[in-house]
DNA sequence: AGCGTATATTTCCTATCGGAAACATGCGAA
DNA sequence: TTCGCATGTTTCCGATAGGAAATATACGCT
């Protein structure tokens, strides 16, 4: 069967060979692009934000700055994240981004009683690190250092079963097709129960 | 099983045609806990930013909107990752959160061509959306209108195997253990291909 | 108390933002 | 061609952002 992925990251060309300078980062073509992805003339645009026609006109020809409150009715009003409009400059980009894993195909790390692989490494900047790990059977060290840091976690159990433990809460078992979602910064650990080993796939917050 | 689920947050209310409801968000609060942590007097910072001390003193008293530009230059100026601007102060307590989903037991919605399944349902304000779906075999109608949204998503396929297609890329096929991460404001859609049904595991940014 | 210094706020004033309306441009139909 | 309509741009002007300087405010020190 055809699976013609490019399995990398493709963005646009970044721009320039010239000397080094801060991106003024061009809002303007920002908001345009957003608005025309969306097929939305500037009418629609003016109804969503509350700004008038002329406004988001002069903003998308960056003939004028817009103040903040501008800003975040722009981003309400089109739907989108405030922080996505400012690191949408080049990282993003204006085509997206995509990036394919094959099975087994991700950045292996292992240690005594996991083995990672993490997945879609090419994409530097997301919001979303994704893993794969198999816990080795009867692997009780865990308990010795559990893991904490900032952020959100979600955990699903693709095989096996495993125990999962966290501050605050009472162990809980978890059987293939079970999941778990949790505040990393309490401390947490997953030991594999029963004979074999347990295979997770689990997502952290960038 | 709970029957009655509205979906979830599937669709960010795109419902549009009303106008503006902007957030509080109150930067000048935020500039000035920055500052303050820093140590910097209005003096510095305005060294740092090249904006006059009087600007500052009214920004972080609410007392104007500033522009785009003048928002940059206070990223810049006082070394802060413009992103990091708008994220709402940390909620979650001391106690942290979890919540275990059963297999099975997460929030349906069903339509012609997916049964969605949305996991950890019980935590109203979370970063990431984690679903299950299962994808209909040879539905070919998701072409119809692809989905498009603010935000990024990791999709694995569980079982089966599916044709993902985004603006932008070439159509992929992805088999069991396979995965995609990608900007999901790029259209896209997933289909099964093959007899049998696929099953789906996706995490979109909240 | 008064004086001096450092920091923050308020007062001007000009440049510019942002809205209403006029103007320009494109395109399909008669 | 003409009209008619829809979409995007420019003009005009009141409202306001943002800088320079004056004015508080706080805190040490003698």
């Amino acid at each position: 069967m055809n699976r013609n992925g490019d399995g990398g990251r493709m963005m646009r060309a970044a721009s320039g060979s010239g000397p080094l300078k801060v991106q003024p980062l061009k809002l303007g073509e920002r908001i345009r692009e957003i608005r025309r992805r969306n097929s939305w003339t500037l009418e629609e645009a003016s109804r969503r934000t509350g700004l008038a026609r002329s406004t988001l006109s002069k903003i998308e020809n960056e003939q004028m700055s817009p103040t903040f409150e501008v800003v975040q009715k722009l981003a309400a009003g089109l739907e989108i994240e405030l922080p996505q409009l400012f690191e949408a400059a080049e990282p993003s980009g204006a085509t997206g981004r995509r990036t394919v894993t094959r099975e087994g195909e991700g950045r292996p790390r292992v240690t005594a009683t996991y083995e990672h692989e993490l997945l879609s490494v090419e994409l530097a900047k997301r919001k979303m690190i994704p893993f794969k790990t198999r816990v080795r059977a009867r692997s009780f060290d865990a308990f010795s250092s559990w893991v904490r840091h900032p952020g959100e976690e979600f955990l699903y159990v693709l095989e096996g079963s495993v125990a999962f433990y966290t501050e605050f809460y009472e162990p809980v078992v978890l059987a293939a097709g079970d999941s778990v979602y949790y505040d990393s910064d309490m401390g947490h650990a997953c030991v594999s129960v029963g004979d074999e080993d347990a295979l997770i796939l689990w997502v952290s917050t960038g």
